[in-house]
DNA sequence: TTGTATGCGTTATCAA
DNA sequence: TTGATAACGCATACAA
């Protein structure tokens, strides 16, 4: 149902020049005379003629563009990260180009393909963990990607991002404090997720280290969303032992268990403490404002579109950035009650 | 510093057979012998081949891609209704480009030439206003364009969305009917933006139609943000005549209000009612749960995804689409104190 | 079933 | 300062 667009041909008869003079006009103005410049420009004006993004990258064989690739965009984090990054890039020139995998692995795979297929001069992925075939086929393809969202110092992967065991492992400890024994987590989907079982293991090892037994975390897989994170509060409230803290994988989960409580009429952090991840707004909307680990995201996207860029334009090599995260000490997070 | 991607051609080689042969074997794979096929697959696959989306786009002249360009990424509305759309144009087989413009008119314009310049076979775009130019570049380039997220009866532009206006006045209503005679609005910027000034109007038409003089109404116009909502709410309860309710452009910004209330402890809705708009999530997890306009922002992108590929596709005619809003009460809104 | 040849809309090289 | 013209990577009509 599309119509011919004008092309750079249409305009050259319009304008009563050759292609090449039409072409040197958009992108060098300067080496043209400005009466042609004028008859070309106005030409351009009344056809409405746009260049051929596809056909351009072909001959000019770049395109300044960069894909990122995030796992959902309902997602406060995600979106702020991102929002920083496309400013990076502007600032230098490159456009953004994003998608979205709704956290499934074969989505991811397809739109990196596409990403690439539409020229992406990079990549910014977010966590290590996918098919080593992937890793080959950007190889391949000489298409350089920048891991973000973590930094795993075991990962020989170069990445710009924060270390999501160690802050998770500091929040635990901060839990430990207050003297709580009998910890619960209500985790986002580990599988695939490189970011949600570091976290994991955060919990475990503060719970080794201050001599609790890591076996008795209990914890509850989820899918993001409030109400996910609901269900699970009702699930560990419910049945089993009670725990007196709960720690969540993230905000969202967090805010959800939240709403459950107040629904269940148990205080928080009276009856049992919470915690979240990542420390988005929502966190200080909540009620109680929620006890969670800031992580610097719009810094982090800043940083991934600096050095990314940096990459591509100027092939320098891509270093790894680790970026400082803390506990946030609001109010969902007290000392457990004597006799719990 | 990328280095050259391997092209069909260098998949031809590798399987000596020609060019053609291969993008057969990529498109129509059941019009090539078994053998040949599994000869070129494993020669794309060793190579780790993609194709050329630029090049291919330009020889099949169609892209089977769609832009959206929204406001902002920060805001879950936006995010709900895009990944519903997304979702419809991947049912056939569509790709969804996404962009976004904080707010900003030359950069949606540039957005908007930038995707048509990529072979966006259709616009998904965001409310009716922008510079008329835009329309005539956009017809010149053939590329139809979906109006969403408004419905405005007087605009002979169809889309795809709700009336504003009366979503707002339906609310409106509610609240005076509550007893409620000194309102306030804190309003998105209304300059460039249909939605925002469409709202403003349905609560003045609400007053009128209620015999209460519309210029009483106080308004304070707002960029988006939790922490806008706070400041704009802080701003009516200090300065001039207190309102007894306050009206909200979005949930974003209404829970921004509340939040401040807590912070001054002005007792929501005993001292003043707050009703938002959009019914995010965010509306049910706020404390005290949130009164807002619920609109179906998933639907919305289905719906809009369907129109939109049935045009592009079969050249079914864009024809509009009205969804329904309705009002929310939860316990942000109560009945005036006596007194007030 | 497979191969040959042409065109898609640009940029860039080389002459004029 | 301008104009021919050869790539660029792919799809496709046509031929074999």
């Amino acid at each position: 149902m599309k119509r011919p667009a004008p092309t750079l041909h249409d305009v050259a008869i319009a304008a009563s020049v050759s292609t090449a003079t039409v072409s040197r006009c958009l992108n060098f103005p300067d080496q043209v005379a400005k009466q042609t410049r004028d008859k070309v420009m106005s030409a351009v004006e009344s056809l409405g003629y746009s260049p051929n993004f596809g056909a351009k990258a072909m001959a000019a064989r770049r395109t300044n563009t960069i894909g990122a690739i995030i796992p959902t965009m309902e997602n406060a984090m995600f979106a702020r990260g991102l929002e920083a990054f496309q400013e990076e890039l502007r600032l230098h020139g490159f456009t953004m180009l994003v998608a979205s995998t709704s956290y499934r692995p074969e989505i991811e795979e397809e739109q990196i393909k596409s990403l690439v297929a539409r020229g992406a001069d990079g990549l910014l992925l977010i966590g290590h963990e996918r098919d080593p075939e992937i890793y080959r086929f950007l190889e391949a393809q000489g298409v350089p990607a920048l891991i973000t969202w973590v930094f795993d110092p075991r990962s020989e992967r170069p990445s710009v991002g924060f270390d999501n065991r160690a802050a998770m492992m500091e929040m635990a400890m901060k839990v430990i404090e207050f003297g709580h024994t009998k910890l619960a987590f209500i985790s986002a989907v580990t599988a695939q997720n490189d970011r949600a079982s570091a976290r994991l293991n955060g919990i475990q090892n503060a719970m080794s280290s201050a001599g609790l037994n890591a076996n008795d975390l209990r914890c509850i897989e989820t899918n993001y969303g409030i109400e996910e994170g609901a269900v699970a509060f009702d699930r560990l409230m419910t049945n089993g032992p009670r725990p007196t803290a709960i720690l969540c994988g993230n905000d969202v989960l967090a805010v959800g268990a939240l709403r459950r409580a107040r629904e269940l009429k148990i205080a928080v952090p009276q009856d049992v403490s919470i915690v979240g991840f990542d420390d988005i707004e929502l966190a200080q909307v909540a009620y109680p404002p929620l006890t969670t680990v800031h992580v610097p995201h719009r810094e982090m996207g800043r940083r991934a579109g600096q050095v990314l860029v940096d990459h591509v334009k100027n092939g320098t090599p891509i270093k790894s950035v680790l970026l400082p995260t803390r506990p946030i000490l609001r109010e969902t997070l007290a000392p457990v009650k004597a006799g719990s």
